[in-house]
DNA sequence: AGCACGCCGACT
DNA sequence: GTCGGCGTGCTC
């Protein structure tokens, strides 16, 4: 027989198919190893056949691996082969998506433990009298059957092996998994659902659409939804797919899972260990777990008759992948419900506008949940004017009002969060004094501060503007052209309250996840009064003895250069509220702002998500930027500064011709270099448009999928979250 | 992606 | 005269 078999290599030149002789009893989806170009590679059968065109005698024959079932099953392959298509990237990289890593490096093992079982009865053997190691393993076994061999070794040190040689014994291999929740215990607590939480389930059980948005505010119980759906699905002998953002998959969300689904539920996470990631996988490609629970990339769990897919915090960036292929979660999972004939649910306190337009478009089933489960109100939010501040002489971080809520705060032995919102190296003007903000003319979006160069540049259009020493709207010189750091921010703190334990937390202060764990859990044991962070601190963790939420400089990211940064805004403002006052105090949130009559800020402060939604899509209809179009960007990197700008000038040359052909189709078409110019030795250059119709993104692909050469990069990208 | 083969510059 | 640069082509 015959394999087309797909090499393992992520290579433009090796993504096709390969024929190799192989067994009968080959099965399509499994893994192989192949004998390619002098090595040996790991490989995936796409297809048997009888016969091959290329060359009988050149065929090599393929080495299976020893798996009991194919890695991918025939939905994983025809998603695979959807994924293919749609983002033109070598099917080994799709593959790839279906498979934990330490699966296709081989690096995890299987565990496996030796057991002893006896042959005959301790009676018929012959044993010496001196052997009585051999006796006692012998008597051992007898008394209690099947055991490791590793404490029969210990117990009776070269019983077994002796045993075994005469053959009174057999000793067998077995694998074990690994369980990564020894240390979490298993509570039972019955729920009752709310009439709210009851009547969402039956909507989405009898609604005919494939997509259910669950808006409900933060406390609205949603998670419980989830759960009971999943728990339905799993009495039905249905799988699930569980998605929350990387953030949310804290010890304790894991461990609520634990205790509710026991032994069905199996958690892809990158904090397990290779080994314990691996094993999850596998027991739900076997079936024994049928509740796959975690971040993006679970969405490609290897699971069979799927009842529900879940998307928590739909709106999360974190759902859409930033690597090759550069898919995003949604779309996989609608994939997968329209093939399961099942529910994708989707659920959020913030939807993201592009959702929540289809929701009211009628194309999704919209499910509002307006009351909180326990009826307590959101903490109150007061906006704190940092203009008059200035104008006041207080040039510091902190407002009048903010200071005081610090004190009263500490003075109850209670704690505050103060968060601050730097986002990379991005940095916007803003007048402190009236709070003008400079935008683009054509796409009003904040211009970025380019250090480098020292100019103001639009990373929508690319237009540079000068820098400027006044502020144009009220002559104001003082101009902020950067934010201020977190060190800073405590130092300032301490200055101010010598007696409070002040905790930081951003990229400097943590190394990797342990770090960040490590901070939370300090602040949530009260080991500090005050923490002071960025966005990192917004979701996940429950601290019961915050009242006090600060948010230092809301305008950083509303006027963060990107066409969402208001949605963002919103959605952060919202989640940091409800860090506020969780337990049996009412909570407070500080906002400062130099532009407190912003309608963005005046939505979040009366938590109005429907008023923010209406301004909002009507200014995106207005400026005719997503979900009204469709931004494009080709990104097009290499090493080499001159190979790079030929690779650009294919691409827009190739585009150019579209363009000129389909002119109405496009919004915006231009290239220009990428506002970071070079990153790892690449240089970047780019080719941004705007479309009004989508049909022709596939041509798009086309053009940039045949521009790629060696050692120039060309990589498309929709309505890229960051544009640097 | 790797690796071999192949054709032009500075070296014991 | 060679050693070695990396451009080009191939891997079932």
């Amino acid at each position: 027989m015959i394999a087309e078999v797909i090499v393992d290599i992520a290579s433009g030149e090796t993504d096709r198919i390969y024929d190799y002789l192989c067994d009968d009893d080959t099965v399509v989806g499994s893994r192989v190893r192949a004998p390619f170009g002098g090595k040996i590679v790991p490989g995936f059968v796409m297809r048997v056949k009888e016969t091959s065109d290329y060359p009988q005698e050149k065929l090599k024959k393929i080495l299976p691996c020893p798996d009991e079932l194919p890695a991918l099953n025939a939905e994983c392959l025809a998603l695979a082969e959807k994924l293919t298509a749609r983002y033109r990237v070598p099917k080994a990289l799709t593959l790839r998506l279906f498979l934990p890593a330490e699966m296709r490096t081989g690096k995890v093992r299987e565990l496996t433990r030796n057991y002893a079982v006896l042959n005959l009865s301790v009676s018929e053997m012959k044993l010496s009298k001196t052997a009585k190691n051999q006796l006692g393993a012998a008597q051992y076994l007898e008394e209690h059957g099947k055991t490791d061999c590793a404490y029969l070794n210990t117990a009776f040190p070269g019983g077994v092996s002796a045993l075994e040689k005469k053959g009174y014994v057999t000793v067998t291999k077995e694998q074990i998994l690994r369980n990564p929740y020894k240390t979490i215990e298993e509570e039972n607590v019955s729920r009752t659902l709310t009439p709210d939480q009851e009547r969402a389930v039956k909507t989405i059980c009898e609604d005919s659409r494939t997509v259910q948005l669950l808006h409900g505010v933060t406390g609205s119980g949603k998670t419980e939804i989830y759960l009971t759906l999943i728990a339905q699905c799993l009495k039905e002998g249905k799988s699930s797919i569980f998605l929350v953002p990387e953030i949310s998959l804290t010890p304790q969300m894991l461990s609520q899972l634990r205790s509710r689904f026991g032994k069905n539920a199996a958690i892809l996470h990158s904090g397990l260990s290779a080994g314990e990631r691996f094993d999850e996988w596998w027991r739900l490609r076997t079936g024994e777990a049928k509740i796959a629970i975690g971040a993006r990339s679970a969405v490609f769990a290897p699971m069979e008759n799927i009842g529900v897919i879940i998307i928590d915090e739909e709106h999360d960036s974190s759902y859409c992948s930033e690597t090759a292929p550069r898919y995003n979660t949604f779309d996989v999972a609608l994939l997968r419900a329209k093939r399961n004939g099942c529910k994708l649910v989707l659920g959020s306190a913030t939807p993201s506008v592009e959702t929540y337009k289809r929701a009211q478009d009628n194309e999704f089933c919209l499910i509002e949940l307006k009351n909180r489960i326990n009826k307590r109100p959101l903490p109150e939010i007061v906006i704190a004017d940092m203009r008059r501040e200035v104008r006041r002489g207080n040039n510091g971080a902190f407002s009048g009002a903010l200071k005081e809520e610090i004190e009263k705060c500490l003075a109850d032995g209670n704690q505050a969060i103060l968060f601050l919102n730097r986002r990379g190296y991005s940095q916007t003007v803003i007048c402190k004094e009236c709070g003008y903000v400079a935008k683009c003319e054509a796409c009003d979006v904040s211009l970025t501060y380019h250090r480098d160069e020292k100019c103001l540049k639009c990373h929508y259009c690319g237009m540079k503007y000068n820098t400027l020493s006044a502020c144009p709207d009220c002559g104001g010189i003082k101009l902020a052209y950067a934010g201020t750091g977190t060190q800073r921010i405590v130092a300032d703190l301490q200055a101010l309250y010598p007696n409070a334990r002040i905790l930081r937390m951003d990229n400097d202060t943590t190394s990797g996840k342990e770090g960040h764990y490590k901070i939370l859990k300090a602040f949530s044991q009260h080991k500090a009064d005050i923490l002071v962070g960025t966005q990192m601190i917004a979701k996940g963790h429950d601290f019961p003895a915050v009242t006090l939420v600060g948010i230092l400089d809301a305008d950083m990211s509303l006027h963060f250069s990107d066409y969402r940064s208001g949605e963002r805004t919103f959605q952060l403002l919202t989640q940091v509220a409800g860090r506020s006052g969780r337990a049996e105090e009412q909570g407070k949130v500080v906002l400062q702002t130099f532009d407190p009559e912003n309608d963005v800020l005046r939505y979040a402060v009366a938590y109005d998500y429907k008023g923010f939604y209406e301004n909002e899509i009507s200014l995106r209809a207005a400026m005719a930027f997503p979900p009204f179009s469709k931004i494009v960007r080709v990104l097009i990197t290499g090493e080499d500064d001159k190979k790079t700008l030929e690779g650009l000038r294919n691409v827009y040359v190739g585009l150019e011709e579209l363009y000129t052909k389909e002119m109405d189709k496009f919004l915006f078409f231009n290239k220009m270099r990428a506002p970071i110019k070079r990153i790892q030795n690449k240089f970047r250059y780019q080719v941004l448009m705007r479309l009004a119709d989508t049909s022709i993104l596939p041509q798009i692909y086309d053009i940039c999928a045949e521009c790629r050469t060696r050692d120039v990069l060309v990589s498309v990208e929709e309505n890229p979250a960051n544009m640097s």
